[in-house]
DNA sequence: TTTAGTTACGAAAACGTTTACGTTGCAATA
DNA sequence: TATTGCAACGTAAACGTTTTCGTAACTAAA
């Protein structure tokens, strides 16, 4: 029974229009009636009703945003920029965990689109011709962030992963290192996978360095296991390695444990980089190398993005961030 | 321009109430004309608007998260436990970053309460006397996580900070060791700084080992550089520890990579136990032991908590989830 | 055949705002 | 003095639902 623009209203003698203009600071009142409103409203503890705003403004001033997983620093980071940028335009987020499962997205982009949400991040994620559909549909805008669609014209934000692994593959030769494996991810994924595998090819071959099929390893997805898993198999088939480009920083951070485990020394024996620069690269032994995303701004702009397609009705062209190669102690030069 | 409830009526040739029934699966309408709806709107891809509800059924199926910082695992597995609990309940969640500021506290407590939100969520954060007069007023429900009030009853789920430290400690002295140092966060933290120490404190004393203000370093907060700092300063008071409970897993590590780099080996000359039991516990070298709060639990519980407010009113009791010692590779026997 | 009860609807109010439009009173101008 | 213009409001419709109440038609019982 809370308090409403009425109540407001009644006890200061004057119409909910007139409160309501005092409120968006619209003019066409009086100093003195403001005052008096002013006053009954923080009597009152009036707090307006954002519901009934959004029924008639057609903004609700929130956004979606879905993410594959929760618990992880990709998406912790990721969140962490978009709600910086949401809150600064005064907007808030509603998370959503889709578990990769298309009937959960689904059902959730249904959810966000009938609370009415005034844009929608999809991240780190494929996006599929259903959700597409679904979502244009209902004309609410939609950016992706950290993937990316060939099929449809909707705007993203990530980095170059192919360049970004080239990147990644040319610092280990660039330290002197020939013999580089790679532990990959996910061997068919479009948007993490293939790239980096084929950034990374591409920087050995412009190198002169031959390429075997025994120099990458490729897992089931992009985690830690993936990674201690990944150095096992790498090991095997191509001994002299002395230098791993890991697809992730997770796998990467696994291939530093694997390697623990085995007794071999990183960076001594071993050289390792990883990829996304996450909160663990700087806490584990060694420190990791590894090429960075700008996570937190790529959140930021991927919700920026979404404001001003709300304001300008323009759909924004997608914005490729910069990666950068950053130097810890996983990385050795290599002497012949 | 999206279709209403008014469109699918006129063209079904019912009126609006019959579509509303048929919508919320209310009876009072033949089978006949419900699928002659039902057809109608889905050839219309009419979405309900949620906002529109909200305003007349006074329940938005949202509810408001606040949490102090986002990027940290302790956050995001609670996160992940509060959305899932809340998807589960056909609720959504807005998360908010309050940065541990109190003005940005208050700015997000007012935008959940003027979007009216069914619930809050206060997490991992000291509770104001002015949050708690604001929400109050509001006639929000509010469930305290991982954070409790001594002095408004606001029903609060967390680990018993003190159990959980003192069985943390009580482990190091089960596995023979007597010189035990404690890396400590906040000094003068209410919640996760002086219970942890006091446990500690404890544990020691009933087991008859001397404490002397050598056995304690104190932090700024509990992340990563406070536990590489601690390190350094404990094995300067302390030359003799062979075991060091710190007071959170970012810190362990941080005792952990302080170590490497003093060349100390852990376990073998200095065992470390953590406290969190977050993702990067098992993926350090050594992988951490650590005694562990059932985060993503915590979070669902706190949820629930929250759910069944709204449904019978009555405020649940809080709850202490049970704390447990995972047992990995940081921690060693200390044999005489 | 009448009556009572039930089923299947429709009309309209209500939720709490914003806003288009109308109205009043007063000052300034002709 | 009559007219105009503007500031300062008030009235009421609108946003898209849910829900109460009323009613027509039909069924079953008397």
């Amino acid at each position: 029974m809370t308090n409403t623009i009425k109540d407001v209203a009644k006890i200061a003698n004057v119409s909910i229009a007139t409160v309501s203009r005092i409120l968006n600071a619209q003019g066409g009142y009086s100093e003195k009636t403001k005052f008096r409103v002013l006053k009954v409203i923080e009597e009152l503890g009036y707090q307006p009703n954002a519901v009934a705003r959004g029924l008639i403004n057609k903004r609700t001033h929130t956004i979606g945003v879905l993410f594959p997983k929760l618990s992880s620093s990709l998406v912790t980071d990721l969140l962490d920029g978009i709600e910086k940028a949401a809150n600064d335009n005064g907007s808030s987020v509603i998370v959503c965990h889709t578990e990769s499962n298309g009937e959960k997205t689904m059902k959730y982009l249904q959810l966000l689109i009938e609370k009415r949400v005034d844009g929608i991040i999809f991240a780190s994620e494929i996006l599929k011709d259903e959700y597409y559909q679904f979502v244009t549909k209902a004309k609410v805008p939609m950016i992706l962030l950290s993937t990316e669609s060939y099929a449809y014209p909707v705007p993203f934000v990530k980095v170059n992963d192919y360049h970004a692994a080239y990147a990644a593959a040319k610092h280990l030769i660039d330290k002197g290192h020939t013999n580089i494996g790679m532990i990959s991810g996910k061997k068919d994924d479009i948007i993490a996978g293939i790239p980096r595998i084929e950034g990374f090819k591409k920087a050995l071959s412009d190198h002169g360095i031959s390429l075997s099929p025994d120099n990458i390893v490729f897992s089931r997805g992009f985690n830690f296991p993936d990674g201690v898993e990944g150095l096992k198999k790498l090991i095997g088939q191509f001994p002299d390695v002395t230098a791993i480009f890991a697809a992730s920083d997770e796998m990467a951070i696994g291939t530093l444990s694997a390697a623990y485990q085995l007794g071999i020394k990183v960076p001594e024996e071993i050289s390792v980089i990883g990829y996304d620069n996450l909160n663990l690269a700087e806490m584990s032994i060694p420190p990791l190398t590894t090429v960075g995303q700008p996570l937190a701004k790529m959140g930021e702009a991927a919700a920026e993005m979404l404001f001003t397609i709300m304001e300008t009705g323009e759909t924004p062209e997608s914005r490729i961030m910069p990666h950068k190669i950053i130097e810890r102690m996983s990385v050795k030069e290599r002497k012949e």
